[in-house]
DNA sequence: CTGAAAGCGCTTACAG
DNA sequence: CTGAAAGCGCTTACAG
């Protein structure tokens, strides 16, 4: 099979312990003689040696391997995260294993165990809602981990999450500076953590405007149906009278859907009706000119979220006291 | 740390062996007792055992991991292909370790020999073009993997592509059928595989029509600089006389490009331009009735791709020889 | 300066 | 029916 450490001691008629000091850069720390160290990594370049990481792993109790799961990486979000978090699980010396949820918190819950099996160092995770509002129980309390994006109800650990209450206050609030009075609000997946709090943002911004909440104007779809659905609620929204005069939608992907309901019913939005959605593209931003955008702060995200697991894979390490969970809160780019 | 076999065995007062047989579902072959593969079981329940798959991996000489490389995970196609080679996988009880190439040849090489070392049992890439078109020197022939969308050069292992001269000819001939006489083609790559092929078939269809190949026509564009470079490249195609009557691109995000020019500049195209482009989504297709999409045939890539790896891993198991590599060209759907 | 040995947590012939 | 033992390929005190 593979070479390993014991062939290349036996050629070379030393013990494996001089072979792999040598290796792992530990020989002059050691006293190999620069002699032998020459001889070793020579050997071990002629025969191609490369390390088990699965063996070194072993002994070491860390494998350096990161666990990612996301609900759908065919997101744009998600697949936008997943690079950064690759980025700067590099950069910390892991590797990733990315899995996803798929908005199936069985299958989530599979996963978790399965890349804890796996040996995955820490854990990154988007979580999903859960039914019963019941904490996932599988994960223990001092595995490292963080849940970033979403929240689950009764998660203690780390968390990153952006600032979508805010930003959602503030972007209304700029619609009806802007003259805005008939503000409709639709949602995907109206249960999670983000989507309530961009929700909650969208009421502060009306209540400090002194305007009434209009149930007529409010929409809740499903991730599952959104699609399908869409149309309709849009036809229903654009009856009424007095008419809509902005949309502030929870998603990107709710502005596409509007984008080809437009084309499909070849209409156009009522004269000078404004847009607002979380996430988006340079696309989305030339096609639609009025659209404002909340920019997600992706790389802080990323950024804060490997740190997080990081350092609490650090003390695990080190033996230290965990760090206490922190709870951030990234600030979004309006535009 | 994390509980052991060794410690549901001392708990138990039986061996090792007799813990590792019964979790590993083979008590009954090896006629453990049913009474003692009971007490077995609730004691890996109570303890919360979780095996390290590591362990088991180091002994058994298999991982039960697949390295994928993608150049970009960001990239909608590679991210949906990403996701059904996920599910693919995982069907066939293999997680995923996910690296991105970056476009970058030195990073693809380090990838490779980076989830080599982690033991993955096979790799999954989808190559990148090498500036000399030297092979890859440190994949073993003997390496389970495969190649997908792309090939390298002297690549002599499994791959998996898409029609790609076939449907490129297929959609300008349409193209012609329909009237076009002056079709430019603006290609993102121009060197990589899949691109050269796509152009191939754009003089297929041409030199089939007796149409010349009109070099003003043409451009190339890179992918670190297509965005700012585009509308230059536009500009120039649109001025010329007699005018353009269709565009073919190689790539999706060339059509996102041209929707952005056309929104900044104001500019529609001219009457009656047709348009056509490999990879596309429900958007494109509804801003531009016109579009012509090639649809990249993502499941059977995901599913050959794997299956031919997996194949490669079972032949290793079983010690019996490998079987002969396979080049699947599988069919685009064009719509 | 170098080696023998134990151990990481499993699995699997082999004995009994 | 069950256990003792070797081994997967490393790393790391510990001796000398």
């Amino acid at each position: 099979m593979a070479v390993s450490i014991k062939d290349i001691a036996e050629k070379l008629n030393v013990s494996t312990a001089t072979v792999s000091l040598t290796l792992s850069g530990q020989g002059d720390l050691r006293k190999v003689s620069k002699e032998t160290q020459q001889r070793v990594l020579a050997c071990a370049r002629e025969l191609r040696y490369q390390p088990n990481v699965l063996a070194r792993s072993l002994n070491k109790g860390y494998s350096e391997n990161l666990g990612l799961i996301v609900t759908d990486i065919t997101d744009s979000f998600f697949s936008q995260l997943a690079n950064q978090i690759e980025l700067e699980a590099e950069r910390a010396g892991y590797t990733l294993m990315i899995c996803c949820s798929h908005n199936d918190y069985r299958r989530e819950e599979r996963m978790i165990g399965l890349l804890q099996q796996k040996r995955v160092d820490g854990l990154l995770i988007a979580p999903l809602q859960r039914p019963d509002d019941v904490p996932y129980q599988n994960l223990a309390d001092d595995f490292p981990a963080v849940a970033f994006d979403q929240l689950w109800p009764h998660w203690t650990g780390n968390s990153v999450v952006s600032s979508d209450r805010k930003s959602s206050h503030e972007t209304v609030s700029r619609m009806i500076r802007c003259g805005a009075r008939r503000i409709a609000l639709l949602c995907i997946d109206a249960g999670r953590y983000s989507v309530r709090e961009r929700a909650r943002g969208y009421m502060d911004a009306l209540e400090e405007a002194g305007l009434p909440f209009c149930e007529d104007l409010y929409a809740e779809l499903s991730i599952d149906s959104y699609r399908s659905d869409l149309p309709r609620v849009l036809d229903r929204i654009l009856a009424i009278r007095p008419r809509v005069d902005a949309f502030f939608f929870t998603t990107h992907l709710l502005v596409e859907g509007l984008l080809r309901y437009m084309q499909e019913r070849a209409v156009g939005l009522p004269e000078g009706c404004r847009l607002a959605c979380f996430h988006g593209n340079p696309l989305l931003r030339s096609l639609l000119p009025s659209l404002s955008i909340v920019q997600m702060p992706i790389e802080a995200i990323a950024r804060e979220a490997v740190r997080l697991v990081c350092n609490q894979i650090e003390c695990r390490k080190k033996g230290t006291a965990p760090p206490p969970p922190e709870h951030l809160v990234l600030d979004c780019l309006i535009g």
